[in-house]
DNA sequence: GTATAATGGATAAAAAAATAACGATTTGTT
DNA sequence: AACAAATCGTTATTTTTTTATCCATTATAC
């Protein structure tokens, strides 16, 4: 039997990569494509292009052809999650929850985010976007009800932990944490750290590099 | 003669959690602490607490006692560059760009974001948390004016590349890109993707693990 | 003074990722 | 119908990155 192979995170990080490319080559009417074709527009080489395409493609490529389009595109989309959205919540609604909340780019990567929550009682009831901000105490309910399988943390780091132990009593499954703190979580919540500060480390780090001090 | 270690990526992420930790510990009145109890709090070996450390510190820990909180803090911001602001402006005043003007983190974080700019006529001369919001075509006289180092692209893809061109003939050092695109950029320029997408796609092939197929 | 608890550096091991090598398959052409 | 060219897909190897183990050293506490 086909043991499943770990899925390596450089290569999720290309998916996107190759999916932007595929649907600029379909809408110029292309049918096949080569995997070295697709290797010299992403700057990679075409073995890995083959083996990243082998973890989502639903069929061979075809020898002397290469790849069907149409048909990675679905793939790649349905491997990512594109086609059946995912609802998910924003907890926070200060800056940049806000900001997702008005943020159009998520509905094209399978993520659509129904409400957010928040303390201040200033911003329940109010809107965003069309989205309403509802108050923290009503989370549970709303995400057991509609099912929501994400939830977007973009609170102070003080309060992180303790929203997060609301989302995983609500039964949510994943958590995507814009806050820069480090959470404990239960072994089977998904949790995905988007740590701006570590981010800007890393520019920061690299500025220096180039800069003076070798 | 002492060669340039490279600091690792891995490295750089985990500065943000032993700076919080670390000011939590001196909130509390301590002085010094070892790389075990950070370790046992941060989940990782204090090996690698000692290892990462090594790249900051000012000061060698003492044995017996550990590492001089305040020191510590003191270097980890350093070197984070959180001392010295770097000013910073946002191209693309749309959802993410608005919500970065907004956003209060970079604050603390070394990043000062001061302007942001557009195209859309509507959008120029209003303000956002005290931000003023300019044309795309004063951009580039106004980063040599104010010497700014960093920009941060919240454009759509399409125009993504031709943003950055601008940035970089106007003298730009640093790129930070949320758009999700792959953009070619001059060897002396640092870039620095972020891309929500693939981050979404890191966790929707999470959930996918945990979810069913195995 | 001496034992101890901690660091620091060097080396080794492990893990992850990229690259290379090879065989298999199919289409197009003669 | 047969051959050749192109491309795929899998296995193996190398390289890189990250983490762990070991031992010597040092400053403090008793």
């Amino acid at each position: 039997m086909k043991e499943e192979r770990a899925i390596s995170k450089a290569t999720l990080a290309r998916m996107p990569l190759y999916l932007h490319y595929l649907q600029e080559e379909n809408s110029k009417g292309a049918k096949y494509i080569s995997s070295t074709v697709i290797a010299q527009n992403i700057s990679v080489s075409s073995v890995l292009v083959r083996k990243d395409l082998a973890f989502v493609s639903s069929e061979s490529g075809r020898p002397r052809l290469g790849f069907a389009i149409g048909r990675l595109i679905v793939d790649i989309e349905k491997f990512l999650g594109y086609d059946n959205l995912s609802e998910a919540v924003v907890v926070g609604a200060g800056g940049l929850g806000r900001a997702f909340l008005g943020y159009e780019g998520f509905k094209s990567n399978g993520l659509k985010i129904v409400a957010a929550f928040d303390v201040n009682e200033k911003l329940v009831g109010t809107s965003v976007a069309g989205k309403r901000i509802l108050a923290l105490s009503s989370l549970k309910d709303f995400v057991k009800e509609h099912r929501i399988k994400i939830g977007i943390i973009t609170v102070p780091k003080h309060s992180a932990q303790e929203v997060l132990n609301i989302l995983v009593d609500a039964g949510i499954e994943a958590v995507w944490n814009f806050a820069p703190a480090p959470l404990r979580v239960p072994k089977d919540i998904v949790l995905k750290n988007e740590d701006l500060a570590a981010s800007l480390a890393i520019l920061a780090g690299k500025l220096y590099k180039t800069d003076g001090r070798k």
